[in-house]
RNA sequence: GGGCCCGUGGUGUAGUGGCCAAACAUGCCAGCCUGUCACGCUGGAGAUCGCCGGUUCGAAUCCGGUCGGGCCCGCCA
């Protein structure tokens, strides 16, 4: 990568170069000066290599030199030389050599950063980094992490090209139409009082193409969505959006699981795939065995419905949800029965934060008895309880009920994650992928008195589901399939309707009227009577994918230029306000709420 | 929309009613130093404790508000 400016990088040369001229530009990383003879680490993305000045045989070089510091730009020219004996350096893959420098030319100086660049600084201040992101992404753990997801991206565009996908590009200046979230919108400077929307997704553009016979799409695309943040949510985040035409769930899956293999492999060969090929859990199974439609499959302590082992225990906390439908179930920490009150504390917090009554908890001691508050309800059931759930003594049983299944098993779901966290059992190195499918394709809405899509609306619905549509919404499952990996959403997608008179009875049932769908869908339910074929997809969300692989827990860190939690970017100082000028072509009026 | 946590020299922390116009580390500046690699040694500068208001004889410390950041619930493919 030699320029203008260098003949190598700063983590190029080896003990091969020793005698060669060279030239290097890069940041001081470090600077130890010994007075007449002065060591500069330089470095650029590629790496760091040590520098030296002597007064005595480069007296104008080291006098060039001395006023450098930390996050200098320089450049050096000088000879490579072997490092003398016993003062080589291991760490450091360019440790064996040295340059010794006799020209040092000072390209730009730089203030003092407001943090290290030069090493890690775990508590640092996030609002700081996000200021001065250009300094934090020049920091070596950043820059291995955008460098990690620029290789990503590339195997991910290898992999699918392979496979005969075309790459192409949908614009982001659309129509509104509401899917699940809130739209981004951008005024009409032509169009007065109308609107585009950013895409919450290429949804409708890629079935189109689809329509139009682009038979293998792919794109990286962004994807804007108006709700608030979250640790692994930002407002614009980027996905790998795939269609296929022809195609059952079962080729969509086997494809994409056959891409994310060989990326996984390429990008992560010492992180081994939990299991191969990628397991598949229905939705139900997910729910029941894992309290989560996105499990973390890398570690056993499953749940347990109790539902009958505990049928008629006169206990309120039981019985009451029972008696309303809802369910009972458990799960064993092994070797937690010691816990303290503080412990026990945390998790009822925990339990009761993600929508639960409460935690019911119970130790197995020595002779197969429960110790707990809610122990003497239980008197001669003991064995039965500790039987179904496969508990020991020394063990910790923890019991969610719940009126309502899915939410009392959601809520245990969150404490097995926990404990699992505790008991160290989320292996960091492995990748548990999991396939998810068979979601209920219609979500009863209370508020709204109807039904809604679960997912996607244009999921269609399993086949031997299909004639119940109309007769039994709530139990029709849609061809519908996430992909979560160490318990994280990773993707999801869908076999789409691609019939223009089954696409408008779903919509139907979900509220909208015929004008209604013809004004936000006009498009794709015309095209779907030009002869669509039958279609499918999934979206995988590239951020989530990168900080799942970079083993951080925030997607900030592998996004170069995140948002805050609430939305800002805090080095451009966005959103902001804008001149009224600008107010007045877009024919837009300021209304201050109060 | 709601809950919780954080805000003290450039940075990270300590200080939780008077002993504090604030301590430690690092960074920064200056001097010395020819084999360092978190170089070392000596000296120095640097903070009205996020902001506003209140309580108190007295506030970094207590209370209220506000701003900024983070985590979570709701929301969200």
């Amino acid at each position: 990568m030699s320029t203008s400016f260098r003949t190598h990088t700063c983590g190029e040369l080896r003990s091969d170069h020793v005698g060669e001229r060279v030239t290097l530009a890069g940041w001081v990383h470090r600077r130890r000066d010994h007075g007449h003879l002065a060591f500069f680490d330089l470095r650029d993305r590629h790496g760091i290599t040590q520098v030296v000045t002597n007064a005595e045989d480069a007296g104008d070089a080291h006098l060039a030199a001395e006023p450098a510091r930390n996050e200098w730009v320089v450049q050096v020219e000088g000879a490579v030389r072997a490092r003398p004996e016993r003062t080589a350096n291991a760490e450091l893959a360019t440790g064996e050599i040295e340059v010794v420098v006799d020209r040092f030319v000072v390209l730009n100086p730089s203030k003092v950063p407001p943090f290290y660049i030069n090493e890690e600084q775990p508590g640092l201040d996030e609002s700081l980094r996000l200021k001065h992101r250009y300094l934090d992404l020049r920091r070596p753990p950043m820059q291995a992490r955008m460098l990690m997801r620029s290789r990503l991206a590339s195997a991910i565009r290898r992999a699918l090209e392979d496979d005969g996908f075309v790459e192409i590009e949908t614009p982001t200046l659309i129509r509104s139409t509401p899917e699940g979230a809130r739209d981004f919108v951008v005024p009409s400077r032509l169009r007065p009082g109308e609107f585009y929307a950013l895409p919450q997704s290429p949804q409708v553009l890629k079935q189109l193409l689809m329509v139009a016979g682009y038979d293998r799409y792919f794109q990286l695309a962004h994807a804007y969505r108006d709700e608030d943040m979250r640790g692994d949510r930002q407002p614009e985040h980027t996905q790998v959006d795939i269609e296929m035409s022809f195609v059952a769930e079962e080729d969509v899956i086997s494809t994409v699981e056959r891409m994310v293999t060989r990326v996984a492999k390429e990008i992560l060969p010492e992180r081994p795939i939990l299991t191969e090929p990628f397991p598949r859990l229905t939705y139900a199974d997910a729910m029941n065995r894992y309290g989560s439609d996105k499990p973390d499959i890398r570690f056993g302590m499953e749940l347990v419905d109790l539902t009958d082992a505990v049928r008629g225990v006169d206990f309120r906390v039981f019985s009451e949800p029972i008696a309303a439908g809802g369910a009972v179930f458990g799960i064993v920490a092994p070797g937690c029965g010691d816990y303290s009150r503080k412990q026990l504390d945390e998790l009822i917090d925990l339990t009761k934060r993600h929508g639960a009554k409460g935690l019911v908890y119970l130790s197995v001691q020595d002779d197969g008895s429960l110790h707990g508050p809610a122990a003497k309800f239980l008197e001669g059931r003991e064995a039965e309880l500790v039987a179904a759930v496969a508990a020991n003594p020394g063990d910790l049983i923890l019991i969610v009920a719940d009126a309502d299944r899915i939410a009392g098993a959601e809520a245990l779901g969150h404490v097995r994650l926990a404990m699992g966290d505790r008991l160290g059992l989320r292996q960091p190195g492995v990748l548990g992928y999991v396939w998810v499918h068979r979601f209920p394709m219609y979500t009863w809405d209370a508020e709204g008195e109807r039904w809604d899509a679960t997912h996607n609306p244009f999921s269609a619905p399993a086949p031997e589901d299909i004639d119940r549509i109309e007769s039994d919404p709530g139990s029709v499952r849609a061809q519908q399939y996430d992909l979560a990996l160490n318990g994280w959403e990773s993707g999801g997608g869908s076999i789409r309707i691609h019939q223009r008179e089954l696409l408008e009875k779903s919509f139907a049932l979900m509220g909208h009227t015929l004008e209604g769908m013809r004004d936000q869908f006009g498009a794709l339910l015309d095209a779907l009577e030009y002869g669509a074929p039958p279609h499918g997809g999934i979206a995988i969300g590239l951020d989530r994918w990168a900080a799942l692989y970079a083993e951080v827990d925030n997607i900030r860190e592998v996004m170069a230029f995140p948002k805050t939690q609430s939305g800002t970017d805090l080095m451009m100082d966005a959103p902001s306000p804008i001149a009224q000028a600008q107010l007045d072509e877009l024919h837009l009026r300021i209304v201050t709420d109060d």
